[in-house]
DNA sequence: CTGAAAGCGCTTACAG
DNA sequence: CTGAAAGCGCTTACAG
C-alpha cells in the first residue's frame, strides 16, 4: 500500500502538519524533530503523491512567462507549437501563461519585455535571450529574486539559471562537416558556406564546427567561400547569384542560416548544366518543399518543437513540484534529415 | 479567475455531483439537464483540474502492466530507459506497475506473461508484440475487457487499441537507401544488405524499402547481396567473411538488424587493402563505439526511449484522466546520425 | 434522477 | 516549535 504523510505522522508520533514541514524543509521544526521524521519517512519509503501537493497550492496560483525572438523567423513556428502543448499541459494544473513575442535578437526590446512580465507578476520566465551583458544582468536581479529562468534554443552566457534546452551549435557544425564528407566520396569538392552574421554566436559557433571537421578529417574538400547574408533573402540572392559566376568549380552550397530561398533562387536560375548539391540547416517549408523535390540534399535538424516544450515542461515542474532536471543544459538531439525523414 | 465545477453548479443550480456526473458522460443524469450543463459549463470556459481529479480517483489505484520481449537485446536498453523514466513519473501520481521481459519474439511466452499481468489485475498494457493471430486475438480481448493496450517498437495489425509508439520501418529503410545514394556521389557502388530475417516484419519493410529506393533513384548502385544472419554474431561473422571473399568489388555493407559485431569483426580480419563503407541500424554500444573510431559510417536512429516513455505515458495519461492521444499511431522520428551526433 | 457529504494527500494560516 | 483544522477541486457511495 501507498506511503502517505499520515503514516508518517503515525510512526512519527507527530502530526501531519509537522511531517510536512520536516520534510519540505520548511522553518519551524525541531531540527532533532526534523531528523527524526526524514529517517522514518526514508524508511518506510514514502514518496509524495504530486496530485495532492498540486492541488492544495492552488490556492497559490502560479504564471509562466514567455518571450520569445520569434517574429518573422520561420524557424520559430515548431517551437511556438511545443511551447503552446506544454502550456496548455500545465494549464490543467492550474498554470497561467503570458507569451510575447518580439521580433529580431534586440537586447533593448527583450528587457522592456521582461520589465512588463515582471510587473504582471510572472513566477518564472522561459525566454530566447539575446547574449548580451544587459540581459545577462536582467537574469541575474530575476534569479536573485526567486524567479526560476529557463533559456531555448540560444543560451547566456555568464549566468546561473534553471535550465537552457537546446542545441550545441559547433556539434551542429561537425555534423554538417562529417556530412559533406560522406557526401563527397573522397572526391575533390568545392564548397561554399552562407551564413547570417558572425555576429551571433550559434552561427560563428557552428561555421567553426564546419571547417574544423573539414580540415581535420577530408582534405579533398575546399571551401571556396564564405558568405555573410545577414539572414536576409534578397541578399542571399544577389550573393549567391554573384558566386556561382565568379567560382565555377563550385559542387556544394551549405546554408547555416536562413535566406535559403533567395539562395536556392539564384542557384535555379544560373543553373549552367552542373549539379550543385545544396545543404541546409533547420527545416522550415521552404527547405521541406525543396527536400521533397530533390534540390536540397538533406538539412540538419536541433528538435524545436522539444526546445519549446521542455523548456516550459522543466519550469513548470519546478514551479509545481520544486523538480530540477538533472542537468541544467539540456541538449537536444541533433540530426540528419532527408526527404524521406522530415 | 479560474471556473471550477463549483461554479459551473452554481450557474446552473444543481450540485456538483450532478455537475461532474453531466460533464464525463456518467449515467443517471436526466439528459435534458445534462446538455444544459454541458453548454453553461462550455460558456464559463470550464476546464478541469487534472490534479483534483487524479487525487479524487487515488481510491481506485491502478497498475500499468509492461511486457518487453528485450532480454539479451541491446537495442532495447534505451526504450527500457524511457519505460522507468515514464513509470516513475506515474508512481507520483499513484500509478503502479508490473514489467516483465521476455527472450526473442516468442508469441507462447507472450500469451503466457499476458496472463500472469491479467491474474494481477492490470488496468492496461504496455507491450512489444509478436504479430502473430493469437497474440492479436488476446489483445482484442483485453481491449474488450476494457483493458486499453499501447504497442511499442513493433506494432500489431488487425487489432484496434489504444496507441502504437514506433518508427515506420519502410520509411526507415528509405532513408537508408537514400543514405547510400547520397554517398554514392554519382559514383558506382557495390552494395550488400544485412538483415537478422524476412520473417521479421519490421526487416523484411527495411528491406524493401532500401531497395525501393535505390531502384528508383540511384542506379550507379548494385546490390550484390542480400544476407540473413539471424541476428547472431557468429553466423554474421561467417557470411561477412564468406562474402567479402566472393565480392571483391563490394564498397559498402548495410547492416539493417543485429550482428554487427560479428560483421564488423570479419571485414577487419578481411581488410586487404580497400576501405569498405559500413552503414547500420540503431544506436547500440557496438555501433556508437564503431562510429567513433570510424569504422561505421553513419547510423539510423529510431528513438528507443521515446518509444518507451511516450508508450507508457500515453497509457499512463489514458488511465489517469481518460485523455486519448490524438492519432493512435504516434511515429518516432527516424534520423541519420554521424560520428558527432550520438 | 439528484443532492449532501466524505474522501483523495498535502499544505498552511491560526492558535497555542 | 507543534497540532488541529480547513481547504485545494473532483469523484462517488449512499440516501432519497
Amino acid at each position: 500500500m501507498k506511503v502517505t504523510i499520515r503514516e508518517v505522522a503515525e510512526a512519527a508520533n507527530v502530526s501531519r502538519g509537522t511531517v510536512d514541514r520536516a520534510l519540505n524543509h520548511r522553518p519551524g521544526v525541531n531540527p532533532q524533530v526534523a531528523e527524526r521524521i526524514i529517517k522514518i519517512a526514508d524508511e518506510l519509503g514514502y514518496k509524495p503523491d504530486m496530485a495532492a501537493r498540486t492541488l492544495a497550492n492552488k490556492k497559490y496560483t502560479k504564471t509562466i512567462g514567455v518571450i520569445l525572438c520569434s517574429e518573422g523567423n520561420p524557424f520559430f513556428n515548431d517551437v511556438i507549437n511545443g511551447v503552446n502543448n506544454a502550456l496548455e499541459e500545465m494549464g490543467h494544473f492550474g498554470i497561467q501563461n503570458i507569451v510575447r513575442k518580439i521580433k529580431g535578437f534586440d537586447a533593448d526590446l527583450l528587457l522592456k519585455e521582461i520589465d512588463g512580465l515582471l510587473a504582471e507578476k510572472i513566477s518564472g520566465l522561459v525566454i530566447t535571450p539575446v547574449n548580451s551583458q544587459n540581459v545577462a544582468q536582467k537574469i541575474q536581479d530575476l534569479e536573485d529574486a526567486n524567479i526560476p529562468v529557463v533559456t531555448i534554443n540560444t543560451d547566456i552566457s555568464s549566468v546561473k539559471h534553471l535550465a537552457y534546452v537546446g542545441c550545441d551549435y559547433i556539434t551542429s557544425g561537425c555534423v554538417a562537416g562529417e556530412l559533406l564528407g560522406m557526401m563527397s566520396n573522397g572526391f575533390e569538392e568545392h564548397v561554399a558556406l552562407i551564413i547570417g552574421s558572425s555576429m551571433v554566436m550559434a552561427q560563428e559557433q557552428r561555421l567553426r564546427g564546419i571547417k574544423k571537421t573539414l580540415k581535420r578529417d577530408y582534405s579533398n574538400i575546399t571551401v571556396e567561400a564564405v558568405i555573410e547574408n545577414d539572414d536576409d533573402d534578397q541578399k542571399s540572392y544577389e550573393q549567391v547569384k554573384a558566386l556561382l559566376k565568379e567560382k565555377p568549380e563550385l559542387t556544394t552550397i551549405c546554408f547555416a542560416s536562413a535566406g535559403v530561398e533567395g539562395g536556392i533562387k539564384a542557384v535555379r536560375e544560373s543553373d549552367c548544366g552542373r549539379k550543385l548539391r545544396i545543404v541546409t540547416y533547420d527545416l522550415t517549408d521552404i527547405v521541406r518543399e525543396n527536400l521533397k523535390s530533390g534540390v536540397v540534399s538533406a538539412t540538419i535538424c536541433q528538435e524545436p518543437f522539444r526546445q519549446g516544450f521542455l523548456g516550459v515542461e522543466i519550469l513548470g515542474r519546478y514551479l509545481l513540484y520544486g523538480t530540477k532536471p538533472k542537468e541544467s543544459t539540456i541538449k537536444t538531439h541533433i540530426f540528419i534529415a532527408t526527404k524521406y525523414n522530415l
